[in-house]
DNA sequence: GCATTTGTGTCACCTAGGTGACACATAGAG
DNA sequence: CTCTATGTGTCACCTAGGTGACACAAATGC
């Protein structure tokens, strides 16, 4: 397990001693979507199902993990939820500690120290993890409506019409975030303009995140 | 900029002087895929695009950058190559820095002593995220192959066959893991069964993984 | 200012893959 | 050993979205 390579044997004594192991038949779930996402769990034997389920009731296979691997690392990260349900996919064998004893003993850092360097880095990957997950099986009005979400986000200006994105964008960029061709992106641009989710001041935008929020919430 | 919030001034000082100052005009790449990922980067004005490549030549855009945000994360990892192109979407002031010193100097703790937790733990996003970002545009039968190989590689036992997956999967769990539907999942596993890159013994799955290799590789 | 390149809007057409329905196989549970 | 659950194989049908093609608009360079 590389990431114990490193750890001397006091280390490796200290961190075992605050393992708790826990047993998990198949199909019993071990934390579910929204759970807060206190402690770190390490596989010993058995596989491991990580799995989200949409509001459309689709469930996305996130990923299955294998003897060894640790897992539920959102719990790194200051304040987070579990993101995705974790289900005993064979029985397995479990151990638990708290993220902050194993990043105490093996870097010696005070956790908040280390997770807010986390949140600054790493956590960006776990956001857009997020977002392809999610993207599954929806159709392209509904990526597009939360791509536009997140440019308003994170590009928006509040203005007297709605959020205007400071950004260049063209549809071509638009259709190579959301995975989908230029000429269906400016179909969907057009219908979400004459549903007045969008308007155009020369070639910026600006989006009604409210009504956004709504056509991506209300429809399922 | 969150990243820094917990940093005291003597530590920000001694950042902020390893930081080289770049300038890029719109268009112009800073990285691309494949290049070593040993520095990291701070976007200070303007945007910066993170893309991808296919093999069929479809781009992929994976993340707009917005100004305070860090980027070029890779480097925190060990050993790692960039996975994604990086171009100046508009002009942008950039500020460049080694992984290493922002780490020694925020934690205090040896570099690889860090990278390694992560590569044990954090990596695990970048992994899926790569994932998801490759079947992007890609067809079913490829992306069927893409993840039989990636199950072969975690759960495989060699075999006189090939590769034996010591797993119970059924079609309908491939079928939530590759994003598609329970029937095209069963047609495609026939097909692959008749191109004898797949065998079934009971409930049991026998890959040949140069076969696989070789589909996803020759076709584009 | 004109010419060229880059972006938009809108077609008609085609295909990968979703859906429902059903027959059959298999495997646990009793 | 049998009964019921769950999984597989295969249809016929339908639709979202890819593709190519072209007209027009808007930027950009010279």
């Amino acid at each position: 397990m590389k990431t114990f390579a490193r750890a001397s044997d006091r280390q490796l004594k200290a961190i075992l001693s605050e393992i708790t192991l826990e047993r998990f038949e198949r199909r019993t779930t071990l934390f579910r979507q929204g759970d807060p996402s206190d402690s770190l769990y390490v596989l010993v034997s058995g596989v491991i199902k990580l799995s989200l389920r949409t509001p459309e009731g689709e469930d996305i296979l996130v990923s299955l993990i294998s003897p060894g691997e640790l897992f539920g690392i959102t719990s790194l990260l200051p304040g987070m939820q579990r993101p995705f349900r974790s289900e005993a996919f064979s029985d397995c064998w479990v151990g638990r500690l708290s993220a902050d004893t194993l990043v105490s003993t093996l870097l010696g850092v005070p956790f908040a120290d280390f997770s807010a360097l986390m949140d600054g880095t790493v956590s960006r990957w776990f956001g857009l993890l997020h977002r392809y997950a999610h993207f599954q099986g929806l159709d392209l009005q509904h990526r597009l409506a939360f791509a536009l979400l997140e440019l308003a986000q994170k590009f928006g200006a509040q203005d007297s019409r709605g959020t205007l994105l400071i950004l260049q964008l063209t549809h071509e960029d638009l259709a190579d975030l959301v995975g989908a061709s230029r000429q269906k992106v400016t179909e969907h641009m057009r219908t979400l303009e004459r549903k007045a989710l969008l308007q155009r001041e020369g070639r910026r935008l600006i989006v009604s995140t409210e009504g956004l929020r709504e056509l991506v919430q209300i429809e399922h």
